[in-house]
DNA sequence: CCCGACTTGTTCAAGTTTCAAGGAGACGCC
DNA sequence: GGCGTCTCCTTGAAACTTGAACAAGTCGGG
C-alpha cells in the first residue's frame, strides 16, 4: 500500500519500497488480515468471543493458580490497562473470569479464570488449534515453519524493546 | 466445515501443537500485534488516521480516475461495505474523499480521492514507508524476504477463495 | 510523619467496528 | 406492466477500543 513509487518527491531522495519489496508486503497485509479475520470469526462462532479475548483465558490458564495481576496481564496480551479493564469486565459478565482484590498491595486486582472459564477453554481449545493448524502449518514446510519463525521473531525483537520511550502501548 | 483429515472432533484424539510450532505461532502473534499496532500509531500520529483508513486512500489514488465504487473499495481493503461505509463517512469529514453517484447505476456511489486527499498522502507516504522499512526490510536478509512473500502467499491463498461458500467478510 | 512522585486500575467521552435491518434501484420473467 | 429476487449502499444500536483524567495506594526521602 506504499506506492507512486517512481515520484522524484520533495525533501530529498527518499527510498521506496521496490517492486518485489512491495509485493512481500502486500502478502504480507494480505495473508495477515485474512488470517486474524478467519480466527476472529472462528471464534466468535464457537466460543462467543474474538480472538485477544480468547487469548486472555489462556493467558490466565498458563499462570499460576490461573491468576494475573491486571498489569501483568494487560502486558501479556500487549493491549492497555484500559482496555483490559472493559474486557474482563465482559468476560466476569459470561462468567468465565472473576476478580479478586490483591492483599499485598490494595490498588491490586487479580483476574482469575474461574471453572466455567476452564471449561470453555477446554471445549474451544481444539477446534481453534485445528484452525491454527489448518490455515498455517499444514501449508508450510519444516523449512518455511523455521524461516516464519525466524522472521517473526527478528520483527518483533525490532519493535519490542522500549528504545528511547517509543512504544509501549501498555504503558500508555 | 470441520477438517476432512482427522478424526470427528468429539474429544477423541487431537493434534496439539508442538513445541516448536507453538514457538512460531507465538511469534508469530507477537510480531503481528507489535507491528500493526507500530504503524498504526505511526499514521494516527503523523497522518491523523488509523492504517486502515489510510490503506484506503492510497486504493483510491491508484484506482484510474482516483475513484472506486464503494463494493469494489470494500473488497481490496477486504472491509464489510457497512464498515466501509462508515469509514469513508469520516473520510469525507476530514476532506480527503468524495462521494459521487454512479451515473450508470443509480444505486452506485464511488468514493473519489479529493485534492486535499491526495495531499495528505504525499505528505504522509514517506514516512510510512520509512516504518515499514525500518520495521521489517531493513531487518530481514534478501532471503528472509524471499522466504515471507512465498510463506504469506501460501497462507492468503488457503485463506482467500471462497472455499465452499465460508469466509467472505465483505459480502456478509 | 509528611510530602511529592509514581503506580494501579477504573471511568468517561469520543471514535470505530459489528450486526441486523432496511430503502432503493436493477433484473429477469410472465 | 407487475412481481419476486438480487445487489448496492446506508442506517442505528450495541459492542469494543482509545486516550485522558482520576481516585486510591505505595514509596522514598527529608
Amino acid at each position: 500500500m506504499d506506492s507512486m513509487n517512481t515520484a522524484p518527491d520533495p525533501a530529498a531522495e527518499h527510498r521506496w519500497l521496490t517492486d518485489e519489496e512491495q509485493r512481500v508486503w502486500r502478502a504480507y497485509l494480505h495473508a495477515t488480515t485474512l488470517l486474524e479475520d478467519h480466527l476472529d470469526r472462528q471464534l466468535q462462532r464457537d466460543a462467543g468471543m474474538p480472538h485477544i479475548y480468547y487469548g486472555l483465558l489462556v493467558s490466565l490458564g498458563e499462570a499460576p493458580r490461573r491468576r494475573l495481576r491486571m498489569t501483568e496481564l494487560a502486558m501479556k496480551a500487549k493491549i492497555t490497562r484500559s482496555r483490559l479493564s472493559h474486557a474482563i469486565a465482559r468476560l466476569e459478565k459470561n462468567g468465565w473470569v472473576r476478580r479478586e482484590d490483591c492483599p499485598s498491595d490494595k490498588r491490586g486486582q487479580f483476574a482469575v479464570l474461574t471453572e466455567e472459564g476452564v471449561a470453555v477453554l477446554g471445549r474451544t481449545a481444539p477446534g481453534h488449534v485445528t484452525a491454527v493448524r489448518q490455515a498455517l502449518f499444514d501449508r508450510l514446510s519444516p523449512g518455511q515453519q523455521k524461516a516464519l519463525g525466524e522472521i517473526m521473531e527478528i520483527v518483533a525483537e525490532g519493535l519490542q524493546p522500549d528504545e528511547a520511550g517509543a512504544d509501549l502501548p501498555w504503558l500508555r
